[in-house]
DNA sequence: GATGTTTGATATGATGGATAACAATTATCA
DNA sequence: TGATAATTGTTATCCATCATATCAAACATC
């Protein structure tokens, strides 16, 4: 499918004493004669890729005061949610890698979001532990995906139309 | 969101002379007690990254005959839909960023799929153009993702029900 | 107690995405 | 026309994500 998005920010316009506003395309309508997609709008991945991004995207600017990824967020809300978790069960949950979660684990407790404590029943496995910052930061989290993120995507789809949209992506994550 | 799927494949019995067959999990029923998502499953982006993965994930599968990626897949079919266009166009309607093109192109060129031909009128420029061998790959590849990738969507969602999610997640890419 | 498994961790490789810079070519306009 | 700027494809490079193999410590099983 390709993709990538959220590029081409720049104002590529020269910036050498005074501008000079060459052309001024209007739009992003570069092309003489605009590409076309074809076949390309009905395949469903190429689509759910593009709005993933997007929505992504909105999330990450969202949550910028709190400087959270998606994945960050994620783990947090898990952490919550799961007490006395180790580190395989959430990663496991979430579809990370064990090598990989490592190092999220880390960035997240140097912030003192979370901690590592050592269970006392099995002396290998770590028990994840959301500390006093990390419920705070959380509880912003939360909001600030509530009032900013998921409450324009409301505003595009209207509250049904969000809620038919989440059942069908739940129903090809799970059977597909 | 965190991501990933796709792993957990192996068998992970142990395989040293006579299997043991220690515990046989049944299900990934690998917890006592499920991690619960919580507010996870209603969190739009989460759910939308698995779908995704799940839906890139057949892709792959239905079209690996033919060693085609979504990406390489989405570009062939761009260069069918319109001919005459340069690397920039193409690579800017599939957001893909110019420089990561190029390996792109170099593997689908080496392959015999496409190729570059100086443009007369800019001679900096290079007119992608599909080779026979090209459209062949492309033909093959339609009838895979039609016959296998997209049925097998149409079969979960209902041909309505597909419908539906394109358009609501077309919106997304455009509006959001 | 010997053998194998699980847990967290490290090292490492593959891949995708992003930016800077460059030569060749073309466009602009003074 | 000639100087200056912009565009095109490319390379190099960096960062993040994803994936595999391997390891020591701790546990489980028999």
């Amino acid at each position: 499918m390709a993709d990538g998005a959220k590029n081409q920010a720049g104002s590529s316009q020269a910036r050498t004493g005074q501008a000079r506003i060459p052309k001024e395309p209007a739009e992003p309508a570069s092309e003489t004669q605009a590409v076309q997609l074809g076949e390309l709008s009905d395949l469903l991945g190429y689509v759910l890729k593009r709005a993933q991004l997007k929505v992504f995207e909105d999330f990450l600017s969202c949550v910028a005061p709190l400087q959270l990824t998606p994945a960050q967020f994620s783990v947090l809300l898990l952490l919550d949610n799961n007490p006395g978790r180790n580190q395989t069960e959430i990663a496991n949950t979430l579809g990370i890698l064990r090598p990989n979660f490592v190092s999220l684990l880390d960035s997240l407790e140097s912030r003192g979001l979370c901690t590592r404590v050592r269970s006392p029943h099995d002396r290998r496995s770590h028990i994840l532990v959301l500390t006093e910052k990390g419920r705070g930061v959380l509880a912003r989290a939360k909001k600030l995906v509530v009032s900013k993120h998921e409450s324009r995507l409301n505003e595009l789809l209207g509250s049904d139309g969000r809620e038919t949209l989440l059942s069908m992506l739940t129903k090809i994550a799970r059977e597909f």
